[in-house]
DNA sequence: ACCTGAACACCGTTCAAGT
DNA sequence: ACCTGAACACCGTTCAAGT
């Protein structure tokens, strides 16, 4: 059993500093997440964080990037082995999304406080790009079937995914009253599906 | 023109480190605030600011809280001197409430991100307390006369409220695409109608 | 009552230098 | 290539002391 002597630290100081961050933020909030403790924390010295992230923010950014992934992922997930009918899978997304939401709030806020400029990193955009077409996938779908009104799946989806994030937001920041965690997602989701049935 | 060798600052500190934060709030982001900062601003000492916030969070609801009455107030504008149907009083509440968040992003978000425990400031929820009230009467005038749906007034309120943070929240927050700030806004109002609307 | 000055324990970032 | 150590210019908070 030969101990190496530890190596240049344990294995990939990158994916560490990104695990042990996300794990700060949730248990400790934004405003706690300091590189030094970061690399305190991972047995580093202070600079060496640098060599992997330019910056603090460049780090945030990443955070904010691996999350919109799990995020995709999550919600594509939610459209497996399920039925077909627009009720059914919209349910399911929405109880995804705000899912996601409740168990990783401050990783939410952070992924919508990164700055969305066109100049702001390319893979970030990307990603967004990536989920926001499932939430159109599901309107189209929805169209097809004849349980979603007419007309062009943007301007359809866009009140969906507005109300959804707006829930999520509000139950993450404790604004909702606590009755409203009762029957409060029954009742968006049923708004939701009244708001885009067909006339 | 006796030139008074200068007050203790020059008038009122409190107040004036409240506007020279929201200032900087809006111009430089949540993260470039600093107290020393906002000291060396007014000219005064870096520890003067503690006499008037035993923190920088304590600053930080204070600001909040003041966002709140604000935007409190231009929602109850909006409902003056204005038609008596519900769609007219929707529409003017959701583009002031739009209107105020994407006038004071930075504020908006900070408003939200103020913990809201039940612990926290009682000023600060009873000011929420007090908006909030506004939709909901919004929403049993609109009972009332019959273009709202029945039902208990805050179950109906919170979809319809959730859909204009949302909103108001990609829209501050530059997720929603250029198209979207064309026709977005008028969607969403529309879509509001419809989910709220009688059967 | 209101503010100052100094002190303490932190930050993020940079840069020579080591291996 | 990857990391260290020291240095620099900042922070927030506290506390004796001044007026």
């Amino acid at each position: 059993m030969p101990t190496r002597p530890r190596p240049y630290h344990h294995g990939d100081l990158r994916a560490a500093l990104l695990t042990r961050a996300e794990e700060t933020l949730r248990e400790k909030g934004p405003t706690a997440l300091s590189l030094r403790e970061l690399a305190r924390d991972l047995g580093v010295s202070h600079a060496a964080p640098s060599r992997h992230f330019k910056d603090k923010q460049a780090l945030l950014d990443a955070l904010a990037l691996a999350g919109f992934e799990r995020l995709g992922e999550i919600m594509a997930a939610s459209q497996e082995g399920i039925g077909e009918s627009f009720a059914e899978r919209l349910d399911a997304m929405v109880r995804a999304y705000v899912g996601f939401a409740t168990a990783n709030a401050a990783l939410l806020d952070l992924m919508y406080s990164v700055k969305h400029d066109p100049e702001a990193s390319e893979a970030l955009s990307a990603s967004v790009q990536r989920w926001s077409a499932q939430t159109v996938e599901l309107i189209a779908e929805g169209q097809r079937r004849g349980e979603v009104r007419e007309g062009p799946v943007e301007r359809i989806g866009l009140p969906v995914f507005t109300t959804l994030h707006g829930y999520a937001d509000l139950a993450t920041s404790g604004m909702l009253p606590p009755e409203a965690t009762e029957h409060g997602l029954d009742d968006v989701i049923a708004y939701i599906l009244r708001g885009s049935a067909p006339d």
